[in-house]
RNA sequence: GGGCGAUUAGCUCAGUUGGUUAGAGCACUAGCUCGACAAGCUAGGGGUCACAAGUUCGAGUCUUGUAUCGCCCACCA
């Protein structure tokens, strides 16, 4: 069979499916994603954000991932050595947390039912099904990952470099424990950082208490007052606050006010007049009393805690806001993250009253064993009874919440493990500062070093049975002695004391010590796992082999570029930076690019916990990766967040149904239009998995699967047409001034992607590609080339060009739209094998392992571009005029060009495009041609446009069209003019500028003149 | 409360050092099955560039303020 016979027979519309399915195999087969260190070749390393294994990826990965694969890629073709490092994340509470959801959803038993050993297995279970499910994803989008070094943070070489960098912290003494107030989730037993609290507003009340002042002397009042939203937490008090200096404070908030009424705007000023003046009432009634219980609370006078009949000192301390409540706050330091501060510097006992579990312990008396709101509720009553409730408002109150449970968060006293941050956390800040990592855009490095510069500990321990246990044995009996007895020798044990509960720490680098270790003394294990931003903190180099000096480790790192989103810069960047710097003496990576956010149709993100993630596996299936990947790339811009409201598609009657809020994450949905059910990406049971699947599209991918289609059909024409075709030096002189402009267009457009490229720019860069394959090489290219193609004597030389420009089309493509560009090189490479101008040389086996295209800076001729954009102008007159007169588009016209010399010596040799492209043949060019008789004129910059009607003329429709014309060339006349008659311009622009101004409106002029002759023709012929 | 970003066509978004009366895709209208492509081709309609003031010969672009939306951080006994 011909060469254009088979060609015929590719479907019209590009098969994604059969694609995905022959070349990520064929890629995967030949090793082209594996890497090697190679000390000939520069290295160009990426490590992948590696994603939880809480559960299936999203379109927030998808864009992640597809921009990751993109530059390795695209540096791959360039002839770097590349390495993309793909894993997955333990996520330690997120995974834990789905786990036990899942298991008590299904088997009504908590973890502890079940056991720490048996839940781990199960999580390891469910992390098997989902590290496999992600990764899949990934090859199913076309990550050229090295899947030879998937890696997971829990795996045996992450932990032993978890295991090495704990041990250097705590020898280093940069690892402590220590009492911290810390976020409790009762739900699921454990400390969650503050990332993993989300505030809700709910409705409370407010409860304003009296507590008895012991021994009152005469004039000296008898209670203060208090008010709480947690009125249970007053079991915990020990101390009730008043400032320091009551006078002092309301005076500067009274200071601060006015400023601010100063500056407000009318709407504002009421409510801030009103606050002033309570102040100024407040100064009067309330100050007195302030300044007395500050002078009892200097001289140690304490009051009494009602119900525990406890006495609690008064303390001097500015957290009490004297223009708050009654100006006195009772302080828990055990529950309440201010109250600890003042506990702190106030040296107050800090009462725990709460056990693990939320219920109240020992310390509550009476109230122990009750649930927080039978204390709260009981509290109240008995406090009522006592008569020293002085009244409960309502309140709208923003609780904290436990991301992980939904459950309150209670702030709980606890021992807890922290890294010091002072010194690691400066080393950070330098690395960004002196510019040895590069954050782009540049905007997000100041949120990383001001959330750096707070140098706050960091709190490492988790109290979860998922992650890394920490390496610490406790010795509570042994003394220094034994210790150095029973690790004598030992380098890989370094112990240290714990004063505040009078023990020894004892830290092991990779062994694992017994209970018995040192005789006579009993050792207890930690039981605690570390946060999970520990061990993916170490990502970057843990993944390459440390604490090993491997060849890898040596090689690849630091890597190249890490390709995040926004949201976890500090939690994760600034962890990578400152372990890379501590561990390895190097940044982790010298460019961090921060991505756009896909967001769902309400503008949320998309996340797992929302529920409102799009897993982009429909997309794949209906339209394929290549689609879902330009579209990504070409929404990828610098400031823009990507919004992407999705549908479903039903599979009955294919009615796509809006994706509202409510119905977003169900398993099953109903069809509003043909009533039938059908199940969605998020069935789960079998039930629901039985019924139709109905896809979850986004028309925005559209553009993305039309692009492909365009290119797999401009592909299609070439195999069409390249029967003969023999590889050769191209001849120069016989270029066509279509090839001469292609190749010329195709320079710039080379340079202008690999630019983008390299600034991360990838919108700019899908933009340059799908303008140059659809709007240039497609809409004008293959028109012009279609008649040389059919001319022996011109067929070569066109063939040549044609096979060139879409190698190098394809190349350019390949990094974004992998699999259509592999589908088509391999088409390309059966009838034209070896390609190339000057010199043509056997194409590579892949376009992925081909070179990246160079710009040509030769090729680039400004002449025939600029005969070009004459050209493209006076065919779109052409068009035009044929479009407005309803003249059928294969009824031949003709047409004459006035305009100057240069022109028309640009358009000459146009003039067969003329009639290929418009059916128009043209009868004369320049600034002698009068326009025929009977004619239509268009104009197109300096130059008009006459179309022989000859009895065509749909006069109205004209006249209607011309009067338009004049109107708006009137309104730019005008405006020119008066910007002309402008003194100041011409006296202070440049004089380029006010030369184009003139030419300009002298354009203007003569458009205006031929519009109104053409009027004025139109009136006679109606006549 | 502090910070960041946004506001341009019905929708989703581009718009470079300030320089013709502002562009794309989708949607819409009209016409096209001509040997690559109807997921297409050709043409068209559609915008007071959120608002106000300022700088400038000239502002979508720079400055200030206002409004609205989104995100991050902190805090609210």
């Amino acid at each position: 069979m011909s060469i254009e016979l088979a060609a015929r027979e590719l479907p019209t519309q590009y098969d994604h499916e059969g694609a995905q399915n022959r070349w990520y195999p064929f890629w995967k087969e030949r090793g082209y994603f594996h890497s090697e260190p190679d000390p000939d070749r520069q290295p160009y390393t990426i490590v992948i954000p590696p994603p939880n294994v809480t559960g299936a990826l999203h379109l927030g990965h998808a864009l992640n991932n597809s921009l990751q694969d993109i530059l390795i890629r695209w540096r791959r073709m360039q002839g770097f050595n590349t390495l993309w490092m793909p894993g997955t994340d333990h996520a330690g509470i997120a995974t834990q947390a789905v786990v036990e959801r899942r298991i008590f959803e299904q088997e009504k038993k908590t973890r502890h039912q079940i056991g720490r050993q048996a839940l781990v297995e199960r999580i390891w279970a469910w992390k098997n099904e989902y590290e496999a499910r992600i990764l899949g994803q990934l090859e199913q989008l076309g990550c050229s990952c090295d899947w030879q070094r998937t890696r997971f943070t829990l795996d045996a070489v992450c932990a032993r470099a978890v295991r090495h960098t704990f041990f250097r912290l705590f020898k280093d003494g940069l690892v402590y424990r220590g009492k911290r107030l810390v976020n409790w989730d009762t739900a699921l037993q454990t400390a969650v950082s503050d990332d993993e609290v989300f505030h809700e507003t709910v409705s409370g009340h407010f409860w304003h208490f009296r507590y008895s002042v012991i021994d009152p002397r005469p004039g000296e009042p008898e209670f203060v007052s208090i008010a709480t939203t947690r009125p249970e937490t007053m079991l915990g008090d020990t101390a009730v606050a008043v400032h320091p200096d009551p006078a002092l404070a309301l005076a500067e908030a009274e200071a601060e006010l006015r400023e601010k009424l100063a500056q407000a705007s009318a709407k504002e000023k009421p409510a801030l007049q009103a606050e002033l003046e309570a102040l100024a009432e407040r100064r009067r009634a309330v100050l007195p009393l302030l300044v007395q219980l500050r002078d009892m609370a200097r001289a140690g006078r304490k009051v009494r805690l009602p119900l525990l009949d406890r006495e609690i000192p008064l303390v001097a301390d500015e957290w009490a806001k004297p223009q708050l409540g009654s100006g006195c706050v009772k302080i828990t330091p055990a529950h309440d993250p201010n109250d600890y501060l003042v506990g702190q510097r106030q040296n107050l006992p800090m009462i725990n009253i709460l056990n693990p579990d939320g219920t109240l312990n020992e310390n509550a008396g009476p109230y122990r064993g009750l649930a927080i709101p039978e204390a709260r509720q009981r509290v109240v009553e008995d406090l009522e009874k006592l008569g020293l409730v002085e009244k409960i408002e309502d309140r709208e109150i923003e609780l904290a919440h436990s991301d992980r449970s939904k459950t309150p968060i209670e702030p709980y006293l606890a021992d807890q493990w922290f890294v010091k941050m002072d010194r690691l956390a400066q080393s950070a800040m330098d690395a960004v500062t002196d510019g040895r990592v590069k954050i782009v855009p540049p905007r997000y490095a100041r949120g990383y070093l001001d959330w750096l510069g707070e140098k706050r500990d960091w709190p490492v321990s988790r109290q979860l049975w998922w992650g890394h246990q920490i390496p610490i044995w406790y010795a509570p009996t042994a003394g220094v002695d034994d210790l150095a007895r029973a690790f004598a020798g030992r380098d890989d044990v370094v112990w240290r004391r714990d004063e505040e509960h009078d023990q020894w720490l004892i830290c092991a680098l990779e062994a694992e010590l017994s209970e018995d270790a040192i005789p006579g003394h009993k050792l207890a294990r930690e039981v605690d796992v570390l946060d999970t931003w520990f061990s993916s903190g170490l990502w970057p180099h843990s993944t390459l082999g440390w604490p090993e000096p491997t060849p890898e480790l040596r090689y690849y790192y630091p890597t190249s570029v890490l390709v995040t989103n926004r949201d976890i810069i500090t939690l994760w960047v600034a962890r990578m930076v400152l372990l890379g710097l501590y561990n390895v003496g190097d940044v982790p990576f010298r460019d961090v690019y921060i991505h756009p956010k896909i967001l769902d149709g309400y503008g949320e993100g998309m996340s797992k916990s929302k529920g409102n993630g799009v897993d982009p596996l429909d997309v794949i299936e209906k339209i394929g990766a290549d689609s879902l990947r330009f579209s990504l790339a070409y929404l990828t811009t610098e400031t823009q967040d990507v919004r992407m409201p999705v549908e479903f598609e039903c599979p009955h009657c294919q009615a796509l149904l809006e994706q509202t809020k409510k119905n977003r994450m169900l398993p099953r949905v109903e069809c509003k239009k043909c009533g039938q059910s059908f199940s969605t990406q998020w069935a789960s049971k079998p039930l629901d998995l039985a019924l139709p699947r109905g896809a979850v599209v986004s028309e925005r991918f559209e553009l993305g699967r039309n692009f492909c289609n365009k290119l797999w059909n401009a592909a299609r024409f070439a195999l069409m047409n390249l029967e003969g075709y023999v590889p050769g030096p191209l001849d120069d002189d016989e270029l066509a001034v279509e090839d001469r402009w292609i190749l010329s267009r195709l320079a710039t457009v080379t340079a202008q992607t690999t630019e983008a490229l390299e600034g991360y720019r990838y919108g700019d860069a899908a933009r340059a590609l799908y303008d140059f394959a659809w709007n240039e090489f497609c809409s004008f290219y293959v028109e012009m080339v279609k008649g040389r193609l059919q001319d022996p004597a011109a067929r070569t030389t066109a063939q040549r060009v044609l096979a060139h420009t879409l190698d190098a089309l394809v190349r350019l493509l390949h990094p974004m739209v992998p699999f259509i560009t592999e589908e088509v090189w391999q088409l390309l490479g059966q009838v034209a094998g070896e390609r190339g101008l000057a010199k043509p040389d056997r194409a590579a086996d892949s376009v992925m392992i081909a070179a990246w295209p160079e710009a040509d800076g030769k090729r680039q001729d400004p002449q025939i571009e600029t005969r070009f954009a004459r050209f493209q102008e006076v065919l779109k007159a052409l068009r035009d005029i044929r479009s407005r007169q309803n003249i059928p588009p294969k009824k031949p016209i003709e047409f004459a060009v006035c305009c100057d010399e240069a022109t028309a010596r640009l358009l000459g040799p146009m003039e067969p495009y003329f009639a290929s492209m418009a059916g128009a043949k043209a009868t004369g060019w320049g600034p002698q041609v009068k326009p025929p008789p009977s004619s239509i004129s268009s104009r197109a910059g300096s130059t008009e446009v006459f179309v022989d009607m000859a009895g065509l003329v749909d006069v109205d429709a004209e006249k209607a069209r011309q009067t338009k014309e004049l109107k708006r060339l009137a309104g730019a006349i005008a405006a020119k003019e008066r910007q002309l008659a402008n003194e100041n311009f011409v006296k202070r622009a440049p004089a380029e500028v006010i030369e184009k101004e003139r030419t300009a409106l002298a354009q203007l002029k003569q458009s205006r003149a031929s519009a109104e002759a053409a009027l004025a023709k139109l009136q006679t012929a109606r006549e």
